[in-house]
DNA sequence: CAAAACTGGAACGGCTCCGTAATGATTGGA
DNA sequence: TCCAATCATTACGGAGCCGTTCCAGTTTTG
């Protein structure tokens, strides 16, 4: 369990990931791109364009161009449904893995280091 | 003190922050300008555009057009430094700690409900 | 079967941000 | 005093994301 933050501690440590990642020149995607990651990464599969949609209260082209994006960095892969062609499930990738993982060693830094 | 992070809830943390942020439609800055906001609200005054770029290491264009976009949301104020005219001092608003303080509470938030 | 309902994606115009290079204003030093 | 240095900003061309609308393929339904 975690030992819930102060407000200040939060302002904190939200400024220090950011900083960090700002200097880092890392590529950085837009807040809907990252929330989408996480979501690929975080909750169990399978996951579609129209169900990631739905989960983020945001349209469809919003999905498709953010997987296009994050397909073009490698984070994330697309493949057709084999039951219904009209799907698209959407697949972790080890950059994608290794791009959270580093996030999360980063935010784990942060934290520790307040 | 802050009890450190587990690699695992820092993603979730990140995630669950990122969705509400998202689903509240909320002006999303991006992250740099959300950077710079907290700078200017955790560091001690004064702030100047040289000096945030130093410390973000960006370009000034890069800070003075957040400056832009962040004052025409009232979360910042631009004053002329009576000192040296050349000079720009960034001020807070009540826009920008109202703004801020959400983010405090909607992270604490999260944290608490993991 | 044909038609309706579903999927993801493409097309369009608009807005914001970016990096680089120049501009205008102010200061301090020779 | 005048020239170089320093400050912030503007200008410009390019790239990315946005919302809306429309489209093509697939599945289900009557």
């Amino acid at each position: 369990m975690l030992h819930p933050f102060s407000p200040a501690q939060a302002l904190r440590l939200w400024h220090d990931v950011g900083l960090a990642q700002v200097k880092d020149e890392a590529p950085d995607l837009s807040l809907r791109q990252m929330t989408i990651l996480l979501t690929i990464y975080l909750e169990p599969p399978p996951h579609t364009v129209r169900g990631l949609a739905a989960k983020l209260n945001v349209s469809k082209p919003v999905i498709t161009r953010a997987l296009d994006a994050m397909g073009k960095l490698k984070l994330v892969n697309r493949r057709r449904d084999e039951k219904d062609m009209r799907n698209v499930l959407i697949q972790r990738t080890v950059g994608g893995s290794l791009f959270l993982e580093r996030l999360a060693d980063l935010v784990s830094r942060c934290s520790r280091e307040m």
